[in-house]
DNA sequence: ACTTGACATGTTATGCTATAACATACGATA
DNA sequence: TATCGTATGTTATAGCATAACATGTCAAGT
């Protein structure tokens, strides 16, 4: 798995972006349109979380249609393909980093720089399942996002 | 502290509502104005989350303010008390059914009946914060919704 | 009493987020 | 070639949230 504090440090992001979109590229195949592969690498230009209506302002700049349903019919693809996430606490989607790997990862955004990181959530889900078993209820999907302090950022802060 | 499972369960929901808005005043005071007070109310009146427009248009029967920021403002003093909490999958609102004990609990939404009950989180917290520091983020504020079937409507749908 | 400042509420206006509903186009396949 | 599924485009509107300004109230300090 990639590592998943790549997207807080300084990286090589033209290869990490590319390889997730060859990535993507393998798993949706045929169906992934010119309007979801540049929905795609819009997200994948930053470790961002980005809104509809940003991505919908560069769908158009690049020729596509410019009312919002294009934005989010494309974001809803990708978040349905597992190739985004839809991060709900900032009304924004993020690029996925690992496509392919089954994941429900735990978001980490830095408050400071913005960046969107993906922490894998294993046990985090185990916790929760038992939590939620000991009420009595059944979890089918469950989102976890945390506000915080990249490293970057609080090395710079300190 | 109260039975997170009785969200899901038939209970004497006055006592229930009463309870927590005693406390409400006990920790809140003075500042608990009649709008923020009926605000909490109508919170209270299910184990719901409400919408800010579905509680402004309660308010506004109650002979407060008909605009947005009114039902806005009430609620997010609530927030901020830790009287209510925001249920950010739902673009909604619920009452803290245990205020005062410090806590930021792990929601369990059903998705049939859309009750809402707030588990106890610690443990999902530290799994958090360990895969967190594994990458050397530190966490700030983490919000755990989860979604899905509550025991009593597990029972009806099977 | 008077002034000041903090807080609460009300109102106007607007911005941001999201979707319903309908129209058009294109390829696969029967 | 008729039809169906899928994708895209467009119009219109619904739903969520806040900025900015106006008014009122009460308590502290003078």
């Amino acid at each position: 798995m990639t590592d998943p504090a790549l997207a807080f440090e300084a990286h090589d992001h033209r290869t990490c972006a590319g390889d997730v979109l060859t990535r993507a590229e393998a798993i949706s195949g045929a169906r992934l349109t010119p309007v979801r592969r540049r929905t795609l690498e819009i997200l994948l230009e930053s470790h961002r979380a980005m809104g509809a209506y940003e991505v919908l302002e560069k769908l158009a700049d690049a020729g596509f249609g410019n009312q919002p349903p294009v934005a989010y019919r494309a974001l809803d693809y990708l978040v349905d393909q597992g190739l985004a996430h839809r991060i709900r606490r900032l009304n924004a989607f993020a690029a996925c980093m690992h496509p392919g790997e089954a994941h429900s990862p735990a978001f980490l955004i830095c408050k400071s720089c913005a960046a969107v990181a993906e922490a894998p959530a294993a046990a985090i889900h185990a916790a929760l399942g038992k939590a939620a078993a000991d009420i009595g209820f059944t979890v089918e999907r469950a989102n976890v996002e945390a506000l915080g302090l990249c490293p970057t950022c609080a090395e710079t802060e300190s």
